[in-house]
DNA sequence: AAAATAAAAGACAAAAATATCTTTTATAGA
DNA sequence: TCTATAAAAGATATTTTTGTCTTTTATTTT
């Protein structure tokens, strides 16, 4: 569904939302350790969230990655979207260049209504709501 | 959604399934011509069906491919596991190993549901329904 | 039986995704 | 102002996916 990219983006982003809620900042190693990624690999990604301003960094003693207010409410589409492209949204199931209402492949009926469940979801779960209801141990980002 | 490899899986049993439909077999150029997909890659997929029993193939002069009537009642889904395996149907969209209702991960009651409806539309839908709609042009697997 | 045909099998190549390491830059605190 | 810290940037490495080519095997036709 997502590359691996994208699965540790969002899990990043939720583990970051909850580790500076109370205004704090969480360096790069704590978040590989705390979403059980690599961590040079998630800090590239982070990298780039972070030019795209989906998450905040500053550098330096006491620096880290931290959400604004604002990033909180991030939905999972926009994480996606910065770090897959839109192909999930858009794309045809099958890999046609040429798919459409008009000229459909195969499975493009079938598709349509998937595909507007997944934006749908993806549009309307935002991180900070993710982020609470981790925080409540009703979900969990790794083993223990 | 699918890899690359499994789109053109999917396109060329549609394919097949038409042209052989009056009893006669189609060659491996013909195929990749007919979705568009690399010759030698998509020969590769074939002779992978082939051994799992999803496709049948003949050798020598007047050889090719084509489906008997029980393949023309193949899933969508097992044509899907065969080459992807069942992640689609049963891995975590976040990639997390230990992901269960009991231990779920922050995605996994809103995958539940998108996962469920793919996993039903996959299992319904069979190779001989998507070739008839192919052969009365309402649906189509390459441009022209 | 020999020749021609077409898929099967095996080896190889290129591209993309994933992962790692090193150097540079910004910031805080002594 | 100097040092330590942590992210940014850039370069490199590995693995997986995708794509290609060559040789072998099975089958039909002559």
């Amino acid at each position: 569904m997502f590359s691996k990219t994208c699965e540790y983006a969002i899990r990043a982003m939720i583990f970051i939302a909850q580790k500076s809620k109370d205004g704090s900042k969480v360096g790069i190693k704590e978040i590989a350790k705390g979403i059980d990624s690599p961590e040079y690999f998630i800090a590239k990604i982070l990298q780039e969230l972070g030019r795209k301003g989906v998450v905040q960094s500053m550098k330096g003693p006491t620096g880290g990655f931290y959400l604004d207010n604002s990033a909180r409410k991030t939905s999972l589409a926009t994480i996606v979207k910065a770090v897959d492209g839109d192909n999930i949204f858009s794309g045809c199931g099958l890999g046609l260049k040429q798919c459409s209402d008009k000229h459909p492949c195969p499975l493009h009926h079938e598709f349509t209504k998937i595909r507007k469940d997944i934006t749908s979801m993806l549009n309307k779960t935002r991180v900070g709501d993710l982020q609470e209801e981790l925080d409540q141990k009703l979900t969990f980002l790794r083993r223990d």
